[in-house]
DNA sequence: CTCCGATATAAGCGCCGCTTACATTGTGCG
DNA sequence: CGCACAATGTAAGCGGCGCTTATATCGGAG
């Protein structure tokens, strides 16, 4: 049950390949399996073989981006000399894919088509980036309430990601003017984040 | 120079309201011209001589979109007791239209296309609705550096936001388990919005 | 009443996602 | 070894999309 070359080599990666450079470069939005085959030399017909449908391709750039952030996050903990620091790294670590690769960004987390249901792989590896993001909340308080902590964890992450998406979509422009900088702003973003309550 | 009943009677306006609809119902990525023609009984190329392409029909019913939030900001200042309750009300506002609004809300903040690049008329409308809020924030705090009152209406919008936003994607499904409900952490949200810091 | 500009239409272009029917090719099994 | 078969690829086509062009209709200004 080898899965080597056939006719084109292994066109399922390259569709992923393909997909995840598109993705980053154009977004989600402006992912056409057409263009796709087209430039890896197959038929248009040729995607199906791999995947179900247009979405099933995303799904799978998705998880591979739930997989790299779950992987941003260990580094940034193991990196840290103590917990607390490791939370500010944790939240540098989002911070960073979201503003380094914008688009696969949109597409984890605000993919078109809401991804309730999504594939059940996309699911894991979301959840598996989210048990690192609040083990290392844990890590930071470890006497604290488990409820208290997830509490933090999550409003914590909505203010970081709030503010990203806000930004990203232009919504900010104009209200970040004279003494606040996108910086400085992003500064006490992060403070809130990770902060006091 | 009077806009009244020619052919149709106001198709422009006629759009803008089934475009309203379909957006509320079915979010904006299903809104489709042709749909919307023949939904009216007119050809599928009549909403060109009113909008110059798809976009621009979006981006009026996000206008409205926006000056609805704005009179919703005014109305929770006017009818609250003191500044600070208002504040509370605003938020709640700003809740409320995400919630019972989810694909006007969703058109308003996360248009696929990036709204960097919108027409004057709805970054007109956004600013409005902002300012309003940023009003808000001032009065309740009268006597605070004012770049620290836009830090914390900013920072307090992008936790409100973000917590919207995750929700409705679904990236929270699973997270919110065992001693937090939804209601719950969603009061926590709200006082880290408004809250100490 | 006539003419003009605003409004609507019919037809069509190029693109899209996806399906169906058929061709090719590597692999495992008698 | 050879053959059937499943995996992989193709060509052609369906229906739908946004948008454009050329043409028809209609209401109001002169």
């Amino acid at each position: 049950m080898s899965r080597r070359p056939y006719h084109h080599g292994d066109l399922r990666e390259a569709l992923v390949a393909a997909a995840q450079a598109a993705v980053e470069t154009s977004g989600p939005e402006a992912l056409s399996l057409r263009d796709l085959a087209q430039s890896l030399g197959v038929s248009t017909a040729a995607p199906y073989r791999h995947f179900p449908d247009r979405r099933a391709l995303l799904d799978e750039v998705a998880a591979r981006g739930f997989a790299d952030l779950d992987a941003a996050y260990r580094a940034a903990r193991a990196g840290a000399p103590n917990p607390r620091a490791a939370m500010r790294e944790t939240a540098r670590a989002y911070l960073n894919l979201a503003f380094s690769r914008p688009g696969l960004f949109r597409l984890m987390f605000a993919s078109d088509a809401l991804g309730v249901d999504a594939s059940p792989a996309l699911l894991a590896a979301a959840g598996q980036a989210w048990e690192s993001l609040y083990a290392a909340a844990r890590a930071a308080e470890p006497d604290a309430d488990l409820a208290a902590v997830k509490r933090r964890a999550i409003t914590g992450w909505s203010t970081l990601h709030g503010f990203i998406t806000l930004v990203q979509g232009g919504r900010l422009k104009g209200f970040m003017t004279e003494p606040l900088s996108e910086a400085e702003l992003l500064e006490a973003v992060l403070d809130k984040s990770l902060g006091e309550g």
